[in-house]
DNA sequence: AACTATTGATAAATCGATTTTTCAGTGCTG
DNA sequence: CAGCACTGAAAAATCGATTTATCAATAGTT
């Protein structure tokens, strides 16, 4: 069993000790710098074998002065988008050599400038801001006033400073509003979180001046809420309650999927019999409920790649002005979205529920 | 705007020659050491404050031969249940003044051996393992192996070389088979994947032997695939198609419980009137679908802390045989339960879905 | 007054690597 | 054979901190 093992890890200068040569060499060995006879480099590898060494890559970052770590900076974990970001964040930098070190910030900005002080403090080559509010919160301007080198994802436009990687908010909402118009929906609820700034207020526009440019009579109603879901869902409930009748909503944000569910139960509505329902950022889950949900489906892996893809040429020393990415959606167009109901539903509704066994899902090509 | 500000970070010598004073002193200051004379203190503090000085972490665990550091490898990072695991984590470590390194091994033994030698690489003071597997896979043996600091959790029970803690699996499924017989179900589907060895024996056999005990004439088929979720899927369509009616189904695992409820679609069978259904982990929309789905709730943030309790007490030096700890789950009966159908259902049901306007969850207290 | 303790600070060693400089030996040329 | 370029390897400097050893100046003791 466990054999006393507490072996202290061999450095560079025990494996130069072994194979009778100088530490330098066998960093040369390592590196397979050729000036190094057959014969010495053989020993290296042989002692290298024998002793299991493995260079300490920190150690090694801190002579470089370059260190081969990725901050990755999001406002939480918990959720399909920012967990799915994670993964491909971590191959993407896993591919070009470096370790990427993740934290959130979990929506708030005070704790988002402490985490960029400690990538500072770590001296990373680069970081990945997917920013509590947008592109002009206090992220942005710790990192360029630290002289930092990043790139902003998902809740940014775009940015004077910076360069910036997001869904293409303005063209997916305007197809909400295509798809919903078309269905013949005139009274649309939009629910959303304030605090995100510009991304939502991309989504909010793109979704209304379609609208209107389909028809100038659609009435679009919107809640806001500046920080946290709580009043978002009371916001909803107070809008209901005030007898507005919407014959669809369309959330901004996932949470705002759940709260508009959440609110449906409770007054017995069911999708898409008594309102239609569609919401930014598709879950897994959403192609296995009764009814399936319609959502903006946002390409997590293209958004990844294109920001690791621009982070790194900018840590190649690569200059020029900052560039702004949008990254096309998809709308799933599933049976939380039908006709507009017939009356003004009353809190009742007739009790069917849709017993479609379709495939899976209905990809939606504008 | 950018002031040409790519200054490159000050160190501790320049902190020093700013101050007049030496290196050494200048980190005695840093940590408070008493024997340094207060105008120098105050010197010290200036220079710091004018050059913006912060301590460069990596370079002083160097020196300390113990890195500030806590790996964790965990399956994925797309579920809340995982996502979550990793939030907690990353507060504990940081509270005792420590930063989390999180990695996904993707559900491969192979990667999880890659990422537990670069955690090893990195030196760090110890490591929080979700094993692919269970306690006996590949991951503690190369802990073992390499005399690495660490602790084990989610789906293991014990071990003898290093301490574990995870949900008490045994005791939640136990649970779940009271409240499925008590509802008259005689004939359960349970389904998991085999691959997470002891784990998932002990939800099956957690569920079995209640089962049984209650009543000894009770059925209870098992479908376990080994690795992937897809022939899983299969097997489930197979057993369906083969015409076998179960009352209830009870999933092992997140995912068992997407495919279920998919599976359910597929042949327009509605829970719980056709179908009962429950699932070890909960998830948020499970509480706002039509119908709500019954789910073992993992106390994730008790798993961590006790897990990050027993990884720094023996960072701390602490000796002594492994424990092995178990911390209660909570089971939510929700709208997906219910009794059994009638007859055997053929693949149509009533048409009526759940139309309860009940308050949220309705906790189940044993 | 001579010697020892004490205090506060500096110089130097260290952590584990990389990179630059120096150096010894070899081969070639004139 | 002296002089020079070239090769391969060792020695030393470096990264940015901490820690140990050393030292100077002051205070205290007899």
């Amino acid at each position: 069993m466990s054999s006393g093992a507490v072996h202290k890890r061999p450095s560079i200068h025990d494996v130069a000790n072994h194979a009778g040569v100088s530490a330098a060499t066998v960093s040369k060995v390592m590196h397979g710098v050729p000036t190094v006879k057959p014969e010495n480099a053989q020993r290296v590898f042989e002692a290298v074998e024998r002793l299991g060494y493995r260079a300490d890559p920190l150690a090694s970052d801190l002579r470089r002065a370059k260190r081969r770590i990725i901050g990755a900076i999001l406002p939480e974990f918990e959720s399909e988008f920012f967990g799915s970001m994670v993964t491909h964040l971590e191959r993407l930098a896993e591919l070009r050599g470096y370790t990427l070190v993740a934290a959130s910030s979990g929506e708030s900005e005070e704790r988002e400038a402490e985490i960029l002080r400690r990538m500072q403090d770590w001296r990373v080559a680069g970081v990945v801001l997917a920013p509590v509010r947008d592109e002009h919160g206090r992220g942005g301007e710790l990192m360029q006033a630290h002289g930092m080198t990043g790139v902003m994802i998902d809740r940014v436009l775009s940015d004077k400073s910076f360069d910036t990687v997001s869904a293409d908010s303005l063209s997916a909402s305007a197809e909400v509003a295509r798809e919903l118009i078309g269905r013949g929906h005139r009274h649309v609820l939009v629910v959303g979180l304030g605090e995100q700034g510009a991304c939502v207020r991309a989504r909010l526009e793109g979704f209304r001046k379609t609208a209107e440019a389909l028809d100038p009579k659609v009435r679009i109603d919107v809640i806001l809420c500046e920080s946290d879901v709580e009043p978002l869902r009371a916001s909803i409930r107070d809008y209901f309650s005030r007898g507005e009748r919407p014959t669809a909503v369309f959330s901004l944000f996932l949470k705002g999927t759940l709260v508009a569910l959440s609110e449906f139960r409770r007054r017995g509505w069911h999708c898409p019999d008594d309102i239609s329902l569609v919401g930014f950022d598709d879950a897994e889950w959403m192609s296995v409920t009764w009814p399936t949900i319609a959502a903006v489906v946002q390409p997590v892996g293209q958004i990844a790649a294109q920001a690791m893809d621009m982070l790194f040429r900018r840590i190649d020393g690569e200059t020029g002005p900052p560039t702004a990415r949008l990254e096309r959606c998809q709308l799933l167009v599933r049976e939380s979205v039908g006709a507009p109901s017939s009356g003004p539903h009353s809190g009742g509704g007739t009790g069917q529920c849709p017993r479609l066994s379709e495939p899976e899902m209905t990809p939606h090509s504008a």
